[in-house]
DNA sequence: AAAAAAT
């Protein structure tokens, strides 16, 4: 009976208070019928609801690919299309362990939102233990309903904490519920320009691809068909692929404006606006890209689209983007990855650079040989001398950096991901963003001179309630991290070392403005500026700066906050005491 | 300083 409660509360959010209210009064919502069949779910069996339609011969120029012609009695894009026993397996049988469909016998399906649940369980069942679905990740039980409310938003949140389908399910079950609308005449397959309902623009190539890969498995017997389009990769089969119908795009930056520019892609119906990782792209320089997207062409503005920001800091050009392309937003902060997750183990051993292999071949021993590891370093000349020196000590390893072709990345994500080789090398590349299940131990054999970048790094591991360990080799060339590595250990009540101890002290009398960690002076902001006026925060934690206050520095809003902040309701996999909702009912 | 990303 549990789900039901779910599906109540995608259509009821109670703005003031944020909590679930009410039973489901949307009409659509019980539109698939409440059949409560014993064979998979009613919604896997419901054959008669599939689509009615034909194929046809293509007769474009260079075609012949037959296309799909749509019924105009079955418009309905709130109903499941016909089950595709292919694209299932293809979908949800890939590399995880086993998904227990019997299981899923016993759950009643009683409305529309079935159709979202069932591909819901199915896709958070990879990475979990098979307990684990069942409650949401806090960006996901507040990001949720706020979308499904039809308000802008912006998150503070990082990936790994779900936030992949905190932004897709409501996405997709709105257009589910709403339907093409006037794209309908203009997204038909087959149509050398297609026109998205939604964009969701992320700042690396595999992140997009991932993303992609969710948006597959959720758009599942729907009438929705993600497409996704980055560089490094083949154009000319990209844009076949989006001429076969695109309704939710997936992109980077750069191809997508290639793609508007060959005419390949008109943003005019594009209702779903959604930024992943928003301070990256910043930080990687695609501002005028992303603002040649959304405000220098055809897009509809501001208050018409709805629009969503995912940034795990919020500094001042965040802040200014959210701005510009939101209308009235809801802000949600919700922790970090990473370091506040009992999850993780962090420990930080000193190394010298000379000692750095050997320490590594210790480590890699002492690991199971059937877990994954993850092994970071700063420069991409290192990780191909590192991964050279893997292999030829005889150890199954690949790697994964920019200089690396796209297949060849692409190629070695999958290696790791499958086990077959269960050592990765990777620069910064892999840091973010990437959801890789499993990873037992993060090492970072360089340690990265930004304090985000190390949580970012670690957040690879113990991921969504696994137990996972991070070790990092520090030497005098890390010094420029100790106090904010020093902080983290603290805050995640991770040992510490004492000599790591005695160095932040001596660091920090050394040079008391650098030694300031700009998480401190706003820089990892998730506070929402516009409840402090002047940007000059009224609540100042003791160790906050006041250095960027009126000036607005380069990064953060002057002000700040306590370092507790994020221990209310962090991720980390605690979700147990993430509310009094109980999303399943009982 | 290095990394990422359109060719």
């Amino acid at each position: 009976m549990g789900l039901y409660l779910f599906i109540a509360a995608f259509g009821n959010y109670d703005n003031k208070d944020g909590n679930w209210a009410g039973a489901p009064r949307d009409a659509a919502y019980n539109s698939f019928g409440g059949r409560s069949d014993r064979s998979k779910s009613a919604f896997f069996n419901d054959r008669s609801a599939g689509s009615r339609g034909r194929y046809e011969r293509g007769g474009f120029a260079g075609g012949g690919n037959s296309r799909w012609v749509e019924d105009p009695r079955e418009d309905d894009w709130s109903k499941p299309t016909a089950p595709n026993e292919r694209l299932e397996h293809e979908l949800f049988s890939g590399s995880n362990t086993g998904i227990n469909f019997e299981k899923y016998d016993d759950i009643p399906v009683e409305a529309t939102g079935s159709f979202l649940l069932s591909m819901w369980i199915y896709v958070t069942s990879h990475c979990k233990r098979t307990d684990r679905y069942t409650r949401p990740t806090p960006v996901q039980k507040h990001a949720i309903p706020i979308i499904k409310s039809k308000r802008d938003l912006m998150a503070c949140a990082q990936t790994g904490s779900g936030k992949t389908a905190a932004f897709l399910l409501p996405v997709l079950s709105q257009i589910y519920t709403e339907g093409p609308g006037d794209a309908l005449q203009n997204g038909r397959y087959g149509r050398r320009k297609q026109y998205p309902i939604s964009l969701v623009l992320a700042p690396t190539r595999e992140l997009a691809l991932q993303i992609y890969d969710e948006a597959r498995k959720f758009a599942y017997r729907s009438r929705v068909r993600p497409c996704v389009v980055y560089g490094g990769a083949d154009i000319g089969q990209q844009i076949r692929e989006l001429e076969r119908g695109c309704h939710l795009l997936v992109a980077t930056p750069g191809r997508l404006v290639d793609m508007m520019e060959r005419g390949k892609i008109g943003l005019e119906y594009c209702n779903y606006l959604v930024l992943d990782e928003a301070d990256r792209m910043l930080d990687m320089g695609f501002e005028p890209q992303i603002r040649r997207i959304v405000e220098q062409d055809t897009m509809p503005p501001k208050g018409i689209r709805q629009t969503m920001m995912f940034s795990a800091t919020f500094p001042k050009e965040i802040q200014i983007l959210a701005r510009d392309f939101l209308e009235d937003y809801i802000f949600l902060a919700v922790g970090r990855v990473g370091s506040t997750s009992e999850n993780i183990t962090q420990k930080v051993v000193w190394v010298e650079e000379s000692d750095k292999r050997s320490f590594l071949l210790d480590l890699l021993n002492a690991t199971g040989k059937d877990s994954l590891t993850l092994v970071f370093v700063e420069t991409k000349k290192g990780a191909d001398a590192l991964e050279n020196f893997l292999y030829h000590e005889g150890y199954a390893c690949t790697s994964i950096h920019g200089d690396r072709s796209q297949r060849d990345r692409e190629e070695a994500l999958h290696q790791f991901r499958s086990g077959r080789c269960p050592i990765l090398v990777a620069t910064a590349v892999a840091a973010r963003g990437l959801d890789i299940c499993n990873v037992k131990h993060v090492i970072n054999f360089d340690l990265p001179s930004d304090i985000e970048e190390y949580v970012h790094r670690i957040g690879r591991t113990g991921r969504v309630g696994n137990l996972g360990l991070a070790t990092s080799f520090f030497n005098d060339k890390n010094s420029n991290i100790t106090k904010d590595l020093l902080d983290i250990l603290l805050e995640a009540k991770q040992e510490v070392p004492s000599w790591l101890e005695s160095l932040a002290y001596e660091h920090q009398h050394k040079s008391n403005t650098r030694g300031r960690s700009k998480r401190f002076s706003g820089g990892f902001g998730a506070r929402d500026y516009r409840q402090t006026p002047g940007g000059s925060g009224s609540y100042s934690g003791n160790r906050a700066g006041r250095n960027t206050g009126g000036h607005g520095g380069s990064r953060g809003f002057g002000g700040g906050f306590g370092g507790n902040f994020y221990s209310n309701d962090g991720y980390g996999g605690n979700y147990s005491h993430s509310g009094s909702v109980d999303w399943w009912g009982n």
